[in-house]
DNA sequence: GATATAGTTTGTTGCTTCAACAAACAAAAA
DNA sequence: TTTTTGTTTGTTGAAGCAACAAACTATATC
């Protein structure tokens, strides 16, 4: 049931306006805030000054070069408060440090394996958040929450793991474990749609509210945000495009099923079809490598390939744009997203599978001459996930500064 | 750009609770009333007198039997005000007259064929209105909106029809020519959107807010709720799930693609691979009506033969089953819907079908043994959108009623 | 010094909550 | 049957809070 309103409701939406509005359009004077936001000027004066009591907010400098008495610019402040990103994926365990603009501080990255023990992997997830944390902590800032972003179905709102294929990992309370460590917030989300989140807050979607994110790993998921929220469903289960079936009776998926979109377009698979080509004669430059060991054949060293004019490359990698389009062609018809951001292994490939997409996408998409949906490759890299997990726990912190206040 | 609040925000933000509150559980006393709402009991009588103003309310009788003062019990006054929820499609137009509870009080019905033209069909709409808005006004209740329902995109927000490729119509302001008209609030939207929404507030799906409703008609239409708000992606194009690709090289579809899922499962295709199955010479209960016109085959005979044990008709429906669970399983994938209503022309078969689905689905959907989606059969039938229609006016007077008080 | 703009202070308005009180009914006792 | 008690409902007026309008002060430019 809807939460029922007064005077403290007003304040709080008042109060998140003024931050949305700073983090827009910062460095801006109070006058101005006023006029953006509609609020008015007292009101705005009172608002900067609780945020400015809780450091949220700064005056910077007199801006002069006009008739009338210069406004005081004010911006929020970077020492507001520290956040951790962290994501624990198969193969590495990432955290950043970030201040209160979301600004990247400081990076660590561990690599890690699915051989090793859940709590070894835990425990090293641990050590480098509590070193980022101390980081923090010395320069005397409030540290304010911790995103944690994860390869499979969780439950953010109970901050759980439900199960992570790739891990091996099931019911995991990951929320309580770090609340236990750090006695701060902690929010708990798939890595796809933290990394979703990460490409429209600080990446190549930037504020593009209804956003589609293809993380190529291991497997092919999915983020999705509609209307700048992250689409769960009603369990929380939504999103599993990688397991959209695009042809009956087709390759048989890890997942059990036949015919999943992953099943031909992930790095993998590309992979494991150029080895077979080479294996069977097919002439190329990569016929070398193969000798050597098959399992040395990597994902970069066929779009190397591709980009020195090699047929065969060429050949997979037009394939799998064509492949891409499929799926992508039912995702557009479906969500009518404003863009597709193209991240995780593909990423690197971007500049000439996108082409190839698109070339595709028109015949797959009804009334193509009305939809607009750009196609991008990620900004932000394997980073756009634990940019992601900021942004969970500063969207928390603009969306209930009033819990800050004194 | 959010909204910022003040004292007016509140007082709706409250009144739109205890609206809810009201439709939920009605008949109430104010006291109850505050104890559900959690607002205090003078706030409670305040915003009841105001609705009572606008006869939106009304008191019935004292609730006796207990100790205490006996509380005067409240209801929703259905005499509140009336709409007009209409139904545009390519072989019918329909009307209904409901109350302010969404009752429905009258419905028109009118056979139209798309040989005729568009301005025909749109002035047998505005009669069919006119007559249902007179019967109203001569109850002396106020006309708070009509809803209207088309096949085709709609952009919700213009209230115009973009384009209905069934039929073959482009680019109507349908909102501004009913608004002309009628001078009320027009909405206008997608009649499978409609139709979610009918079964979501007054059907099938009651209060169920992640829902995907099917729509079986000339060819495959979808309605989406997502957290009870219809989904439209990000310029209104959403939930063309009739042309999600279902298999490569698949069906040639009537939108130019190969493989679309409403090739598999309209009712029209049923029809016609029975049709082919039976020039083949498959012997059936059906031939006879072969021989007398191929075209007076019905989905609604194919039926009646599957239930009197007809085997041809029992394969067709068994392989609709799986053919309408392979483009289920990719939906309750991706958006994790609680439920499913089957509409349109295959609403009919759903005792027949929806056990067919149902085994088949569980080895389409990951996480099938933690998925809970039900799959039901449309309550409402043909009615849904023209219910859908009247919530949508009701919801928009129900999201903003202090817009009605004096 | 005049003009224009920014920021602060004061007073008003409207909404909710709180506390107190009146009203109304059922239960218990005489 | 009447009276008293207990409980609940609904109303009233005061207090507190936030936003707004108006008035004032501060400040830079021309």
């Amino acid at each position: 049931m809807k939460q029922t309103a007064d005077q403290l409701t007003v304040r709080k939406i008042n109060t998140v306006i003024v931050l949305e509005t700073l983090r827009k359009l910062a460095p801006i004077s109070r006058a101005k805030l006023a006029k953006a936001t509609g609020l008015n000027r007292s009101t705005i004066s009172s608002i900067i000054q609780s945020l400015a009591d809780i450091k949220f907010v700064r005056e910077t400098e007199l801006q002069l070069d006009q008739i009338g008495r210069p406004g005081m610019l004010l911006t929020l402040n970077p020492e507001g408060g520290f956040t951790i990103g962290l994501e624990i994926n198969v193969d590495y365990v990432s955290a950043i440090l970030a201040d209160f603009n979301g600004q990247l501080r400081r990076k660590l990255y561990r690599s890690v394996n699915t051989k090793m023990p859940q709590h070894e992997i835990l425990m090293t997830a641990v050590r480098m958040a509590t070193t980022l944390v101390e980081l923090g902590q010395e320069q005397k800032l409030p540290f304010m929450g911790m995103g944690i972003g994860l390869p499979g179905v969780t439950d953010s709102i109970a901050g759980k793991l439900v199960f992570a294929p790739n891990l091996g990992w099931r019911n995991l309370d990951i929320g309580q474990l770090f609340f236990k460590e750090f006695n701060v917030p902690i929010l708990v989300e798939n890595e796809a749609n933290c990394a979703a989140l990460g490409e429209y807050r600080y990446g190549a979607a930037k504020d593009v509210r209804n956003l589609i994110y293809l993380s190529a790993g291991v497997g092919l998921g999915g983020g999705i945000l509609i209307d700048g929220e992250i689409f769960h469903g009603s369990q929380g289960f939504a999103g599993e495009i990688g397991h959209m079936m695009i042809e009956r009776d087709g390759f048989l998926c890890a997942c059990g099923k036949r015919g999943c979109w992953e099943t031909y377009v992930s790095p993998n698979v590309v992979i494991e079809n150029v080895r077979k080509s080479l294996e069977q004669g097919v002439v190329s430059s990569l016929t070398p490598l193969l000798q050597r060991s098959q399992y040395a054949l990597t994902f970069r060293q066929i779009l190397d390939a591709a980009e020195q004019g090699d047929g065969l490359a060429l050949a997979a990698l037009t394939q799998l744009g064509q492949d891409l389009a499929s799926g992508l062609g039912n995702l557009v018809n479906i969500f009518n997203p404003a863009m597709i951001v193209i991240g995780g292994a593909l990423t690197q490939a971007g500049h000439l599978l996108i082409p190839a997409i698109q070339k595709q996408l028109s015949g797959q998409v009804l009334a193509a001459e009305h939809t607009l949906v750009q196609l991008l490759p990620s900004q932000l890299g394997v980073d756009a996930c634990v940019h992601g997990a900021v942004a969970l726990v500063l969207d928390a912190v603009m969306r209930d500064p009033t819990n800050w206040l004194t």
